[in-house]
DNA sequence: AATGAATGAGTTTTCATTCAT
DNA sequence: TATGAATGAAAACTCATTCAT
């Protein structure tokens, strides 16, 4: 009962700001150091950047894979739920693919590095991979399954294999000027599409 | 006495033998190694493998660069010398691309952890890069020109895009069997073709 | 209004009642983790296991020896207390010395790893063992005292090596089939005996 | 062929000697600070001590088990010897017991902190106490058996517990100067001996 | 009084690279 | 030339201890 609740100051919620402040100031450091030196730069390095020990870095996020997931969860989110909200909106079938894709690309081509991370292999980010497929995968599912019924896209695409293929056309050095992911992008969607018969 | 140029014995020539040979073995070595474990593999094991010291895998390749470009010169060469023939023997020009790109993916598949290589990062591997792209772009350049002017495929594609693409859609952890790296490159081919006029 | 010592409801009472269920719950707790953990355990865990914060571990015991010494207080006052009323109670007197040996290994037996406290290196816990010592060693020395003025054990023997001896043997593994403390204890009293003459 | 085998010069000889009193500089400075710091002394501190890199001393002994045993082989060799030739030599065989033990116990005092290693706990180290059992085990075995057959000692003592009795009763602060090993363990062999039917 | 977040020193371990022989 | 021992800079990770609330 220490410091009565609507009083002037607020010591828990202060302590919890603090708190929160320290994650903060960690997933942005993160972010930034995860575009300039790669997800596996050096725990230290991003301690650094926010300001805070190392000490503080592992309480928060015990493990690197626990940091990447951090940092890209919001987007993750934004892109997984995003898919059912589309495949409502937008018509034909093909364009919400298109559209999911779009912002797929998005928020892999923003938060560099996160491209590199997709690939299951890295020894202990298969855990990491498996976390950012599972939750995009289902939201990815339905939008090729709803263009192939609507006859727009060839069957038997997965959109597994779709993601993953994106996903690594989306791998480019950030200043590499001769390189554009979104035209290989779109000509991979090209090539998935239907064509009329002549 | 070692040296003599005209003695019976060739003591020079063994000691370029063995240079020679040293250097075969490293780098039967590192190919092995680097399939193995990446191209990041420690240099110790590659020298171990190897069966010589590490020193004699410094001298003969003082950077790491050096020994993955010489590693995989071979394969980029005979790609590299695929190009103009099979523009010259297949027919039509897309053809000759399709075989062209097959060759490469071949040659990116099979070797693992090259593709990863052909990103144009990773602080040092950007000489390494040049150098593969500088080798085989050439190469690659005049097959998708010649199916452009054979209007088969659309124009304005870059060679150098498209061997990024295609290298990107490479990467793979061996055992992933939901991905198949060749399927989304028929795609992208397929996405590159002009359509007939309905 | 907190503290008011004639109020209804006794605040201050409270307060030192948690104060002293807090006590209790550190040393609760310390007694399992020390012998599941050992006496080096992290502050934490037993922390954790008392489910207070570490900053209450720390008001309540300073120093680790301090907490060491709070959670074998009791059985060593037990110990302590054993000494003279043994001596009263048991006749001859080496049964007495054969009785309190008991109980003391009990003690040691009962909480591995105090056995190891009772080394006086390390470090920090001379005082503990200084404590350890000095509690138990008033309570140890008239037994062999009595044994020698009986004429049933050697002279010359000093009550401190021989709890050192004793503590010593009780050293071991949990699970170490093959080393049996009591066994080595026994021969140790046996050596100790005065023999008949022939 | 460079460096004829008998000329002045010898440069092998050379190389293997530095590599050879690189590993007795660090074994001396291991017996030093394991006696000093005890055997989870910093790996640092002991490759400083010796002056060397850690790396030298990771590349002699890769883990800390293979430099404890290292240190203490020459010694544990010594006393697993002694054990048949005392058997045969001494008469009557507990004589040869009581010799053996003083060797070991030479050898556990001297090397101090070795004492605790014989406890098969404390995670990794269980592979060097088997080690240093294993190797003792065999030579002190037959000494208390013929003792046993002369009808000098109590039947049923198993070598095992009587060396890990007396490892233990040899623990001891350098600076305790009221326990004195030799002491106890002669009191544990006098509990062992077979007394003269009165 | 209690809390537990923050700190950062301390340790282990790995490797690229150098260099004496 | 070849060797591989030596070096030491990184990097990860753990905890004891402090201290603001």
């Amino acid at each position: 009962m220490p410091g009565a609740e609507h009083s002037g100051s607020e010591p828990v919620d202060n302590r919890r700001a603090d708190v929160a402040r320290n994650q903060r100031k960690l997933l942005e450091a993160a972010a930034v150091v995860f575009v300039t030196s790669g997800v596996d730069a050096p725990v230290r390095e991003i301690a650094a950047k926010a300001g805070v020990g190392v000490g503080t870095l592992y309480r928060h996020f015990p493990t690197r894979a626990e940091l990447v997931e951090a940092v890209f969860r919001p987007q993750v989110e934004a892109c997984a739920e995003a898919g059912p909200r589309l495949l409502a909106e937008a018509d034909p079938p093909l364009l919400a693919l298109r559209r999911w894709i779009d912002l797929f690309v998005d928020f892999l081509v923003t938060k560099q590095g996160l491209a590199n991370t997709l690939q299951p292999d890295s020894g202990s980010f298969v855990a990491l991979h498996a976390h950012f497929v599972g939750r995009l995968l289902p939201a990815a599912e339905r939008l090729p399954g709803a263009a192939v019924a609507a006859g727009e896209v060839l069957p038997d695409i997965q959109a597994y294999a779709l993601m993953r293929g994106v996903g690594n056309l989306c791998i480019a050095g950030d200043e590499d000027p001769n390189y554009e992911p979104r035209l290989m992008i779109d000509l991979l969607l090209r090539g998935l599409e239907v064509r009329p018969a002549s």
